[in-house]
DNA sequence: TGAATTTCTTGATTTTTATCAAGAGCATGG
DNA sequence: CCATGCTCTTGATAAAAATCAAGAAATTCA
């Protein structure tokens, strides 16, 4: 079983040979670092579940780039609001290691329904589930200092800060590069 | 049509009878100026449409008081994860005006899908938009200041500040009720 | 209405974080 | 393997935001 069979299995409770029949679905892609899986404004009419790599979510605002996200196996590589509404495509999303994808066109996605009645619930449930997510990360940002979402961060995910570049990672937590590296230091001292 | 129709018309596209019929499900809930919709950790079993007042939704964190958002009319009041997945509320809702909701209890709420075929549908892409908006949120913090944080919800919504108190949107905009003070005074020196 | 309470503002100060600048460490590819 | 870019760290300084304290303004409600 892939480990994107054994997400949907585990997550969604799908038979596996329902699992079969969604996974088929999907095709590999193969990234390698620096290439680009979506690029802002175009069509976001894919979406990709991580195998193996790692790819960046980030944005360019006011001439600096933001990153929004960090995707690792087992996450999804997706622009949701123009996957679902058929808009343009918010986020750029780059491969920062060689990557591996499982992917599924929009048009073969909508199809799902077909061989998975429930899929509409568990889609739901799978988009609440990001939702409560990211309120989490409102809050994390409304009551916590930078020392603390670093040190947030580093507790759920130690093994990224020797996988990813440290500013990227920064911005992610909302502060500079500059910042992070003596939050680092004064954490190892 | 009430608030709640009107909405349920125009975002989803539901004919009239059929509105009807969802609106039907709903009942009238009036809340006195600080009473609690919902508290963290009961039961999060029905949501909330705001017709009139204003409710806000925070949480305690290192004791603390986090306003994670201000609903007025034409918002929903509701607990996602709780209402969701039957999960203890992760927030409390409280009236800071009298307010007037038209409510529904989940039960209920399950069955809206007998009532409308393509509810789960757009069931999704109403959490699909709350998750975008959300995203927002986020990027927002990546990137902007307090100074610049505090313009853009006056741009969006100026006369919310002379509805709630300041230290709650102080809060819900990530600073200090002294910081929104200054920025304050700052905009309009 | 008026006293009590809460909220808001202002000032002084400290802490946190950003900015700017320079150098050290690493990776990468010719 | 070395040169060239990146990336990271460090230091000095500036700016942003928090904290603490006190008084002013607004609100509540008896």
């Amino acid at each position: 079983m892939t480990e994107l069979e054994n997400y949907i299995h585990t997550n969604f409770g799908v038979t596996k040979e329902d699992v079969a029949k969604i996974s088929s679905l999907f095709r590999v892609v193969t990234l390698k670092k620096g290439d680009f899986f979506l690029k802002t404004g175009h069509h976001a009419d894919r979406l990709g579940f991580v195998q193996m790599g790692i790819l960046r979510e980030f944005v360019h605002i006011d001439n600096k780039e933001v990153t929004k996200w960090i995707s690792t196996k087992g996450y999804f590589a997706v622009d949701l609001s123009g996957f679902i509404f058929q808009l343009p495509a918010r986020w750029n999303i780059q491969a920062l290691t060689e990557c591996e994808l499982y992917v599924i066109d929009r048009k073969d996605y909508q199809n799902i329904g077909q061989v998975l009645p429930r899929w509409p619930e568990l889609e739901k449930l799978f988009i609440a589930k990001c939702f409560t997510v990211l309120e989490d990360r409102i809050i994390q940002h409304l009551s916590k200092s930078a020392e603390e979402r670093y040190h947030q961060l580093f507790n759920f995910n130690a093994a990224l800060f020797n996988q990813v570049p440290l500013q990227y990672l920064a911005s992610m937590l909302g502060m500079t590069p500059e910042t992070l590296s003596r939050l680092r230091k004064k954490a190892s001292g």
